[in-house]
DNA sequence: CATAGACACGGTACTCAGTATCATGGGCCA
DNA sequence: TGGCCCATGATACTGAGTACCGTGTCTATG
C-alpha cells in the first residue's frame, strides 16, 4: 500500500481521523482501516489509542535523561537549559505535526490529561537530578521541587505561547528569556564564586537609621 | 445494610477493594455488590471506576477558587497562602484516608496520572487568578505560570513528605517554610510599601572598591 | 534443496468500563 | 385512590485492551 513503516501510518491515520471525525467518534478499528493493517498490529505498535498521538515522549523522555545524566552539580544550569532547548526544539522542528496536535489536546479531555502526565514525567526527571545534585544541602528536596517546576512551568510557557500564535515565530529568544527568570531565582545551585561578577549584600531592619545600615555595610566590606 | 449514605458506602467499598485485591483486578461489580447496591448506582454517583477514590477534588476546587476569587492584587500573597493551607488542611484532616489513598496512587498508573491531572487544575486555577492580578505588567504571564507551578509544587513537597512519615507530624511548620521559599521569590507581586519591614539593598560589581559601594548606598538611603 | 525456527501479521474470543434506555417500586401530594 | 416523581435495578450495547492461536514469510543451517 505504502513505503512508509507501519507505526508511522498508523500514527498519521490517527491524526488525520481524529482531525475529520473527533477523538471518541474514531475507533481503533478506524485507524487500523486506513492504516492497511488489522486491529492487532496496531497494539502492536501503540500500547493504547491516545499512544498513537504521543509517539515520541519516551524517546525524548531518553534523551533529556541522557543530557542531564552527562552533567554534574557543577554545570548543573548549563544541562538544564540545554536540556529544556532539546525539549523546545523537538516541538518546534516538527511544527505542524506540533500544531495539530495542540489543537486536539485542548479539546479531548483524555488527550488533555495524557498530555499532563506525561509533562509530570519530565518534571519528575529534572527533580531526581537536581535533588541529586543538591545533595544535602538545606531543604535540597524542596528546592529541587521548586526549581523542577519552575523549569518546566517556564518551557510551557513559551511553548504555549508558540503554539497559540500557530508557530510562527522562533522562540528560542522567549524560551532563554524565560530561563533567565528562573535561573536567576536559582543561583545559588552553583558555587558562589561562579555565579558572575555581581555579589548580593544584605537586607535590613527598615527601622534601622541610615547610620546603622552603614556601619554594618563597612564592617563586612573591610578596610 | 448500612445507616451510611450510598455514595460514601461506595467510596469505602472502593478503597478497601483495592486495597485487599488490587485496582485492575477489582470491577465495578465488585464495589456496587460489596456496598449492596447495583452497577447502575454506582455510576450514577461516581463517573467512573477511578472517580471512587477522588469524591471531593471538585469541592476543594471550587472552594479554592472562592478564597482566590475574594481577594484582590493587594492581597494577592495572603489569599495564596490561605488557598494552599485550605487545601493541605483538607487532606491533613482526614488523615486516614489520604494516607490510604496516597499508597494506591502510588503504584497504579492510571490512578496517579489522574491525580497529576487534578494537581493541573489547581495550578491552572492559581494561573488564571495570578495572571488576573498581575494585569498587563511585564512578563506577567510568565510570572504566573511561574508563581502558579511553584506554589503548588512546595504544597506537594510539604504533602509528600508528610504521606511518606505516615502522616505522623503537623505539616503546617514545613509548609509556611516552604511557602516563604516561593513568596521570597515573588516579592513583586505586592507593592513595595507592602513587603514587610525588610528591604534589600543592592548589588555591587565585584570588582567595585569599597568606597564606590559605600557612596552609592549613601546616595540611596539619604541624609 | 529441505526443514526448522523466528517473526510479523491476522483472526477470534474474551473481560470490563462506560453509556443509553427502559422497567419497577416506593413515597408523596391532591 | 389515583397519579406523579424519583431513586434504583435490569438489560443491552459499544469499544478499548488482552490473550491466544493460526498462518505465511524469511532466513539460517543441515
Amino acid at each position: 500500500m505504502s513505503t512508509q513503516p507501519i507505526r508511522h501510518r498508523l500514527a498519521e491515520a490517527a491524526v488525520t481521523l481524529f482531525d475529520d471525525n473527533g477523538y471518541d467518534e474514531t475507533t481503533v478499528d478506524d485507524i487500523a482501516a486506513r492504516a492497511g493493517v488489522s486491529r492487532s498490529t496496531f497494539f502492536r505498535y501503540y500500547r493504547s489509542k491516545e499512544d498513537a498521538i504521543f509517539p515520541d515522549h519516551d524517546t525524548l523522555l531518553a534523551r533529556i535523561d541522557a543530557r542531564l545524566r552527562a552533567s554534574t552539580a557543577d554545570t548543573a544550569i548549563v544541562a538544564i537549559t540545554d536540556a529544556v532547548r532539546i525539549v523546545l526544539a523537538h516541538y518546534v522542528d516538527d511544527a505542524e505535526v506540533s500544531l495539530r496536535r495542540y489543537r486536539l489536546v485542548r479539546e479531548v479531555p483524555a488527550l488533555r490529561d495524557r498530555e499532563i502526565a506525561s509533562v509530570a514525567r519530565y518534571q519528575r526527571l529534572f527533580r531526581e537530578f537536581v535533588g541529586a545534585w543538591l545533595g544535602d544541602s538545606p531543604d535540597a528536596g524542596l528546592r529541587a521541587e521548586l526549581m523542577a517546576a519552575s523549569v518546566v512551568a517556564a518551557h510551557n510557557q513559551v511553548l504555549r505561547g508558540w503554539l497559540r500564535a500557530g508557530g510562527t515565530y522562533d522562540p528560542s529568544g522567549p524560551l532563554d528569556h524565560a530561563l533567565g527568570y528562573v535561573i536567576a531565582t536559582f543561583r545559588h545551585l552553583e558555587q558562589p564564586q561562579e555565579s558572575g561578577d555581581q555579589v548580593v549584600v544584605a537586607t535590613f531592619s527598615r527601622t534601622a537609621s541610615p547610620q546603622a545600615v552603614m556601619a554594618a555595610i563597612q564592617q563586612h566590606l573591610g578596610p
